[in-house]
DNA sequence: GGTTAGCACTCACGCTGTGCGAGTGCTAAC
DNA sequence: GTTAGCACTCGCACAGCGTGAGTGCTAACC
């Protein structure tokens, strides 16, 4: 990894990186030669192939063909030779345009989001909704469903609607729980919903509700309702893009691959990891340890509000991907998404 | 159409279609002689078959192969010749099981039906949301947003919660939102929303409720907020058992699949259209007259509580589909969820 | 010593011809 | 009306072959 590559090697790597990108087919020394910029005969460039070869960065799917990156080609390429060219402002109307609805909802405003990530990249767009215990409690509310069962409605500060049933209120009236809701949103209102687990867990400590019986039921309700991770849906739009490739002309690979859109999970946990990095993150093919996106690629970066970050959005495509194209419309649709859930939160 | 087959025909074509969805290959004269209950020679079902193929039940794919159904093939045998056996207990049990978790929401009951259809079936599970106007009113809450927007969150008496945001809320105070809130949860309870559009526009009318500045106000915002039809969400899961089906081995076919998946409108309009009917409905490739799904078959049912349809679910797969096994799934797979609704509704 | 022309070699790919087998339609005999 | 027989069609798998792209190696060149 340390490896550093002198400045032919770099320069013919990234030539057989980009023409790859473009073209889908192995490239051969005769092709890099002709390139621009590169005054050497394909005997000098098959030299240096061979050395890259060597060192893990291109490899030759058979013997008579050109070269291709490798993983390692494409890791290599994006953190030391990539120029990010930025958005010019046709680009950026182009993304803000899908945003020009008022009246968005913020589930709607994330969907949206991965509908202009799909359909700009012409690769799938991947957006993980805010964990909720990353959102500000605004409110929320108790309905006795019949049996015996208890719906809770939570909005947070920017509008995420979320809700829950939960077992067991069977011993409390409306009216009861009416005053619950109103005595939670009285304390609650403006704390994270970290910070207001924080609270429930100290005052349950002190029992210093337990005077009150209806409070000390709020409270080992609302203990119950945090009890588990909320939140935090996966939407996946575009998917059908993906099906353009070349590279999914194999059915048994793009099966893997939908499998995987249908699971979640997976992605999920790739998501979730990037949460806590800054800027753009780009997971490339293999490295993630995830069969099932073997040959592709992920370019994610995070959206937020003031107090850090709420969740993350990118793309999906495959590793032979224009990164100086994607990194770009990643970067700058979750700027939009900050800015947008920013000033819903007043 | 109209045209009746005699028992020979009936018999050959049911055969043939039968063998069919078994190989997903063309069957011929021999293999039909060949099967119990036959007692004719390739020589003479060669006969039968040309007449078949005359009627348009049959055709076959080029001169040397053997024949396979047409839609309308697939039509007349799924209203004249299929025998729909009912589920035992144990496949019953394992429909069930996917429902045990209490403490389910209604939209995850929704979206774990789907589940369930698609696994069980092996194809992908479809299942339409109630439609807003189905459901009956139970709660209403308006929530100020910053900069101006209202977020309404309603919930119907099964639990389902759909949001909203609407514009336009600037002069009303938080306080003010509370008593239109509690005004309109006293007035409407218990109606569908369907009457409560009814109710609005009649009061609206009347302008009974002029006296009061503030009920004039929560009129016109629930007004708004009818204006446009809400929810009748569409969950497609399972959508990578498709790919499984040997007819999809063809890319080009996959892709117009799934770009149909992820429009969704067109099925959605599929399903709309089946709202009204009673009982299983089967919709058969291009009979739908809509290309995407050409070679597909729809099998659908209602799901329902007392008051009368409330959405519907179902699976959507090749034609070639054992339909005498999926349509009892979808059949008792509605009836659950119906039930299941139901229950929560009291 | 780096660079390059030349050359032998490899191998995927597309084309063609061939044999096989499945299936058909027709005809004539039962 | 049924069926055995037969000639015919056609998709498919397979083998053989030429082509072209690309390689690695070597030896000459600057």
């Amino acid at each position: 990894m340390a490896e550093d590559l002198n400045d032919r090697s770099r320069q013919i790597l990234e030539a057989i990186i980009e023409d790859y990108i473009d073209s889908a087919e192995p490239v051969g020394s005769r092709t890099v030669s002709r390139r621009q910029g590169i005054g050497l005969s394909p005997a000098s460039i098959r030299n240096v192939m061979s050395d890259l070869e060597e060192m893990g960065y291109i490899c030759a799917p058979h013997t008579s063909a050109g070269r291709i990156p490798t993983d390692k080609g494409y890791r290599y390429y994006v953190d030391s030779l990539l120029h990010v060219r930025q958005l010019n402002e046709e680009e950026r109307q182009r993304i803000a345009l899908h945003y020009r609805f008022k009246g968005l909802r913020v589930e709607e405003l994330l969907q949206e989001s991965g509908k202009v990530l799909s359909s700009i990249s012409k690769y799938a767009g991947l957006v993980l909704a805010p964990r909720f215990t990353s959102t500000v409690f605004r409110h929320i509310e108790f309905l006795k469903l019949s049996t015996g069962r208890l719906l809770v409605v939570f909005v947070s500060q920017s509008g995420l609607v979320q809700n829950k049933v939960i077992e067991g209120g069977e011993d409390l009236s409306q009216r009861d729980l009416e005053k619950i809701s109103s005595y939670l949103n009285q304390t609650l209102a403006g704390l994270t919903i970290a910070e207001v687990k924080e609270k429930i867990l100290e005052e349950m400590a002190e029992e210093k509700a337990l005077y009150d019986k209806l409070m000390k039921r709020a409270l080992l309700l609302s203990g119950e309702l945090l009890k588990d991770e909320m939140g935090g849906e996966l939407f996946i739009e575009g998917t059908s893009n993906i099906l353009d490739q070349p590279e999914f002309a194999d059915v048994e690979r793009m099966k893997r691959l939908f499998r995987a859109f249908e699971q979640k999970s997976h992605l999920l946990n790739l998501l979730d990891k990037s949460q806590h990095a800054e800027g753009v993150q780009i997971f490339i093919g293999n490295q993630t340890e995830y069969s099932a996106i073997e040959g592709c690629s992920l370019v994610t970066a995070n959206y937020s509000n003031r107090r850090g970050t709420l969740g993350t959005l990118g793309v999906i495509g495959p590793s032979r991907m224009p990164y100086s194209v994607v990194i770009p419309i990643v970067d700058y649709t979750a700027r939009l998404v900050s800015h947008l859930l920013e000033n819903d939160t007043e």
